[in-house]
DNA sequence: CACCAATTGGGCCTTCCGACCTATTCAGGA
DNA sequence: TCCTGAATAGGTCGGAAGGCCCAATTGGTG
């Protein structure tokens, strides 16, 4: 029984090297999408197995996609790729409802080892993503609600305050913004200092970058 | 005569898809970097015909990389690969002596042709890339004097204060490290703040920081 | 229950920042 | 040669920013 695969990357040299990969590994690749919308269309019209999908993709995100492909109930796995091994992206995904998480720096080997493994019920993710992956896991597990994306180095106010920073705001745009005292921004700033080891907002926003905390517009 | 291919990329996944296709097509894959620097020394090394390398890679970015296999005078031509179609980016590698620049949309066909004319001494690029490519090439035709990265949006001086500000610097602590007055650094900024469209000091290292001026840690 | 972290807010103070004005020197292009 | 742009530096002024004190409420956790 060979198990029918679905390629979902909007790069095309990566969907070519998947498919010739996939192939010779035995798969049936009986489709490519290059976005969100073209795989979940895809999906519903060809019922994959299994479906490969990158995480950032024009259109609709592969994490969406994942959800509504899950949410359409035509029993499709799904396994995300993705470029950058991102804590925030990775839970989105499982409460999408993946089946696996690799990162791109994975062997072709480990891939076609996931799909093998996705296809017959299993879960799979990337070595360097074990713990938090079990982590995320046991959450989903032992109380099935929402959790705010665990181990936040910043409150999720004060991700907020430095989000609209970052996007431009002043301290009394970001007060006007979150209905809150400027007092209060500052005192979140402050608290944001000490946690990010800054010493103004400048550097505050930086290390939020490099940490992945805030996005740069 | 094959041509002699080493493949720099840091994604695995990519390079094993590249390694399968290009050989295909023909070329001899005599090594895979993963790595910048891993990249510069093999170039030395194996002294390959082309070398496909990726622009954003850990250690050593592909730009850069490329500049010093070009100055080592190893006589490897350069192919660019990149996930995003990026003028500022296209300039440098341009600059850098790059023979070709193509995104990852491309075909391994379109790779491997562009791998066959660098090998023939053409220059190759993306088509949606053609256009500025051709400006650019005009340009370093036209006067064929090193100038410190033309276009440039900041000042040399400007970037230095922008550099040092990204680095955590105050502006006295500017100040300092220039040699020059708190009141300089000021009139920097403020030319800094016209010309990148920012009103303070953290707009201003962001934008640079999504223009590329300036980098961060 | 007691404690802690998050969120909210206050006051006070010093320093920094950015806007706007001017000015000099110097190198390079029209 | 004249003019522009870069780099240098000064002043003033109002608002922003950051440090340092404080306190109230809320929601969990031990």
């Amino acid at each position: 029984m060979t198990v029918r695969l679905l390629l979902a990357d909007d790069h095309r040299l990566l969907r070519e090297g998947l498919r010739r990969s996939m192939s010779d590994a035995g798969f049936d690749v009986v489709g490519e999408a290059c976005d969100g919308v073209e795989a979940i269309q895809l999906a519903g019209e060809l019922s994959p197995d299994v479906i490969l999908m990158d995480v950032t993709m024009p259109n609709c995100d592969g994490v969406e996609a994942c959800r509504q492909v899950i949410d359409s109930g035509v029993g499709s796995r799904v396994v995300m790729l993705t470029m950058h091994a991102d804590q925030e992206v990775l839970a989105d995904a499982i409460r999408a409802g993946a089946a696996g998480y690799l990162t791109k720096d994975c062997s072709t080997r480990e891939i076609a080892e996931a799909v093998r493994m996705a296809a017959e019920g299993d879960t799979v993710l990337s070595p360097q993503l074990a713990r938090s992956m079990l982590d995320e896991v046991r959450k989903l597990d032992s109380h099935a609600e929402v959790d705010p994306s665990q181990e936040r180095v910043v409150s999720k106010r004060e991700e907020e305050v430095l989000q609209l920073i970052a996007d431009g705001c002043s301290t009394p745009e970001v007060a006007a913004q979150l209905y809150i005292s400027q007092k209060t921004v500052k005192n979140h700033l402050a608290s944001i200092y000490q946690k990010l080891d800054a010493r103004d907002r400048t550097q505050a926003v930086l290390q939020a970058v490099r940490m992945g905390i805030v996005s740069l517009s």
